[in-house]
DNA sequence: AATAATTATATCGTGCACGATGCAAATCCC
DNA sequence: GGGATTTGCATCGTGCACGATATAATTATT
């Protein structure tokens, strides 16, 4: 039964998050979508929904809602206009200052220690790709 | 960010799963709180929705639609009238017999060894319940 | 150049997941 | 025994996640 784990441990993980990020006025998908484009500003919708390992019709109404609370825009690409390309705007960029202490917090409470945590990483990673491609 | 993994591996593991639950005409979801049922029968709406660490607003709708299917019978427990008891209708039960092929393929394609595969799971309690208690 | 196939995104319908709220039954406390 | 509190479950509204479908722009083919 090993997809029982991984199902409540993300829904615990999402949990936790969240009482930190409503002070922001954020979800915790919306939080994780942020962290990419604070890693790389200005991607396309199918760049940031492949990363997450979603659909696009998943990210569009999320971003929409980004959006309307001012914390992304979204510009044409004037090379090929069929993109929208995704950047942060000053707010957004600036709610990058909250994330290390939400992180740190967050880290702290599942009580792994750094090996444990760099394991799981490994593992879960793994996983993904396997079940991805098989 | 190991946030990061766990929920992208969540979403990969319920897409894994479900090409071999439609075919079943059940959803992830509803699949994991079968598993539930077939380990343990007649359990209340609060004691399966503590196990998935989920709200019984969740929960509610979901065994609804398992009802609707013909796979679970909802009692009155004649101890504690506030209480739902859900039992496994023979159909339901008879579901269980599908489970082991599902799961040996699953497991076949996290690509994961026995050892990892027990590593991992001790690695999410132990993250789950860091969490929840903090 | 005209048509066909592909790509980027959006829209819609279903189901999960949560918090807030409501209600009835049980329990507590005096 | 009787009122306050707690417990078990349901309902409602919001947001995520998916597949199916639609539309427009690009690219490939003939």
């Amino acid at each position: 039964m090993f997809c029982y784990g991984i199902y409540t441990a993300s829904h615990v993980v999402n949990r936790a998050y969240t009482p930190h990020l409503t002070r922001l006025g954020l979800t915790y998908p919306q939080y994780i979508t942020l962290t990419l484009l604070w890693e790389r500003d200005a991607q396309m919708v199918t760049e940031i929904a492949a990363q997450l390992r979603m659909t696009t019709s998943t990210l569009t109404p999320l971003l929409k809602r980004l959006e309307t609370q001012g914390l992304i825009e979204r510009c044409q690409d004037t090379r090929d206009r069929r993109s929208v390309l995704i950047r942060l705007s000053p707010r957004g960029r600036a709610l990058q200052n909250e994330a290390p202490d939400i992180t740190a917090c967050m880290v702290d409470g599942t009580t792994l220690d750094g090996a444990e945590l760099h394991e799981l990483q490994r593992l879960l990673a793994k996983l993904s790709d396997g079940l991805a491609s098989s």
